[in-house]
DNA sequence: CGGATATTGTTTACGTGTGAACAATATCGA
DNA sequence: TCGATATTGTTCACACGTAAACAATATCCG
């Protein structure tokens, strides 16, 4: 077995096969450089994309309770637990218990929360706006676009949480 | 229906404001989707997404050096030496040191490793031929056609690891 | 040659995210 | 009303992946 047979490949270039058209392997790539750059852009002002998340999304969404939040950002709420009480333990944001139902928490950003928000705003701006690597501006608004609608956010009907249509 | 009211998202529905555009969050939730119909396809197999990457790229590339294969699929050495010494001692794949570098590791697949490829490839191309969510196959041509070009696979020229052109 | 430097895979410590079990609270139905 | 059931957030154990330090080997250059 040791034997290259039709002689290994030893080279540095290695054949995909045919996961180079694989859709869950190109997306994989596709994140990993997608965060790479966010931390190349981001790195010095020390956020990680899930904080990022969590601040603009309370900003927009002020006294979210944490499980909508947790199902929105497809994140288990036990993970869930674990960044918020992190980000409260840092002054970012503040846990509510509403009134009306005791077992949940309501979400709101902090003053602090919301200054830091607005100090990491325009470098994520310019972030997203150079973040599209090789991609012409419309190469990349059309990626977004079909982005969205595989994950569900401009189908048309319910689809739900699993439309799993393969049409 | 407790009504959200003018101030506090209280109702099920949340707004992701700028975050909807925003190409990471994006791929995020793709990735997520992507792997959670790949478990739902093929988990009556037992196998993980890094295992079918692993034995796919080493039917295409026997004899591959372990180093080069993380680097092509974009994880850490420290990672692939776990991967690779758990299929080993599955019986999956075979490690060996070749003479002209005895710091380096080839990597094959075994008799069983080739029999468990095939057992699962059928399996593979039905999730992948359906693993197209909402799209259109044209769209989800088009969807792989920006998504290689996004990580680097169909860039004319260079562009290396870190292209960064923001034309 | 032979010492400095680089590369390769491994180990260890750690961060991120999940699944399952759980306690507290809310809701539903006889 | 009150017992059965569902929901919400939490905790614990564990999978996956990374960063940094390391040992072994290879390469470079005086």
């Amino acid at each position: 077995m040791p034997d290259a047979g039709p002689d290994g490949a030893r080279d540095n270039n290695l054949d995909y096969g045919p996961l180079g058209q694989s859709l869950g392997f190109l997306l994989r790539l596709a994140q990993l450089r997608s965060f790479a750059t966010f931390y190349k852009d981001m790195g010095a002002l020390d956020i990680r994309p899930g904080e990022m998340t969590l601040l603009m999304v309370l900003a927009e969404n002020p006294g979210v309770r944490q499980g909508i939040l947790a199902k929105a950002l497809r994140i288990k709420r036990a993970h869930m637990t674990k960044m918020v009480h992190g980000m409260e333990a840092d002054g970012l944001i503040a846990r509510t218990v509403p009134e009306g139902d005791k077992r949940s928490v309501e979400l709101w950003l902090t003053e602090a929360g919301r200054a830091r928000i607005d100090a990491v705003r325009p470098d994520f701006g310019r972030h997203e706006a150079k973040a599209t690597g090789p991609l012409t501006q419309a190469e990349a608004a059309e990626l977004r676009r079909l982005l969205r609608r595989y994950v569900g956010f401009d189908v048309p009907a319910d689809a739900g949480c699993d439309g799993g249509g393969m049409r």
